[in-house]
DNA sequence: ACCTGCATCCCCCGATTGTGGTATTTTCCA
DNA sequence: TGGAAAATACCACAATCGGGGGATGCAGGT
């Protein structure tokens, strides 16, 4: 079995020379090339021609996730395992999105780390647990778009919820429902049963992802 | 801080025993109850009020998949990890459609099985590599154009709001974002600046129904 | 007549949020 | 290298929310 080849973009010099020893240090890696920056990526990697990248998210002039578009649309038999700090969320869905393969903390053990090479390597997506959660979600949203969830809402209940999503406060819903604030509060609690959440927040978003008000769109 | 409850289903004796064995005797975790199938998984599990259960996916009567989703449906805020032998894709999908949020081997060590229960129980999802390859695959086929309008967010602003969308209070959101809860609060008056709101479910509202935030959809 | 679900209203109290400040450090770019 | 933007952190006070009660009235069905 050849060397697992590794090319390293990260511009932390102290990190970037890390991994370089790291990965060179280990029986079965080779790191073909470390750079602090991917705007030669293309070029570089045609010269090396590594299996896995390990990629930085943000760097300085091109950044990781535009790196590795243009990667994965000229080398798309490359992995590409990202390093990026916790939860920067939106940059992990671009990534996704733009085809990288895994994810991992920077603040991952070296064992782990030469782990994660060897798992995107032999067709693996190592990812830590909380990242994997988020693509989870996002996955299930996109599976099963139209929720056939119900709960037992009333009429009233939804009038309220429908309040709610505009942004109004209790005091506010109170006055132009015509009802006492009170009465707003006890079917609040009763929607906040009803939904699992307690929070305003928690209801409105249940209710804008799952479209549980079907007059608001 | 309290232990980890957790609740097991595994129709396998031997396996059965030694989970809980295993469970019971890790420190900071108790096991409520063991079951070699779920037949009364609902019942058992209002009586238990685990934090955690762990289901084989493959039992006589009524089945993993089943079962997760009955008790999802009843205990949303019930963490479910699935167990299995094979790499088994289909069920897999179906696990998580079924809303289970971790997936491990049985061929998992001690002291991988813990750290998969506490990674679950602190909102991730452990999986293996593989596993996680197939959940991106099937994501990165359902993607769609990121939409247009932007209010100058900053990246952390995008990142709190990320976190108010999942309900979370400032305190929760600075815990998990490691930063003190007084820059939540600046990070959000900000934010209602930016976004001309005056409250949390106003700026909710916005980012779901402008779909602000790409990672969200 | 009785029970159940729904809508209505009220109280208390601790936790959280909204708003107005000020201020230091970090990061980045011209 | 200086300045702008961003991220960090803290204080104070009023307003609002969340969770726990309890209570009344009204309709519908048995």
């Amino acid at each position: 079995m050849n060397d697992i080849k590794v090319a390293i973009f990260e511009d932390n010099k102290h990190l970037r020379e890390s991994l370089y020893y790291l990965v060179n240090g280990t029986p079965g890696f080779i790191c073909t090339g470390v750079y602090p920056d991917c705007n030669d990526a293309v070029f570089q990697i045609t010269k090396d021609t590594p299996d896995v990248i390990l990629m930085d998210i943000e760097m300085p002039g091109t950044n990781g996730i535009q790196a590795v578009k243009l990667i994965k649309a000229k080398f798309p038999n490359i992995q590409v395992l990202m390093q990026t700090v916790f939860h920067d969320e939106e940059n992990i869905f671009n990534a996704i999105c733009a085809g990288a393969s895994g994810y991992i903390l920077k603040s991952t053990t070296p064992a782990e780390f030469i782990e994660a090479i060897r798992n995107v390597y032999n067709g693996g997506s190592p990812m830590t647990g909380s990242i994997a959660r988020k693509v989870l979600e996002l996955f299930s949203k996109n599976i099963q778009p139209a929720a056939p969830s119900d709960y037992q809402l009333t009429a009233k209940e939804k009038e309220m919820l429908g309040f709610m999503v505009t942004g109004k406060s209790f005091k506010m819903i109170a006055e132009v429902a015509g009802i006492s604030y009170e009465t707003v509060r006890t079917h609040m609690k009763n929607i906040y049963a009803k939904l699992h959440v307690n929070s305003n927040t928690e209801a409105v978003s249940k209710v804008l992802k799952e479209k549980l008000l079907s007059f608001l769109f």
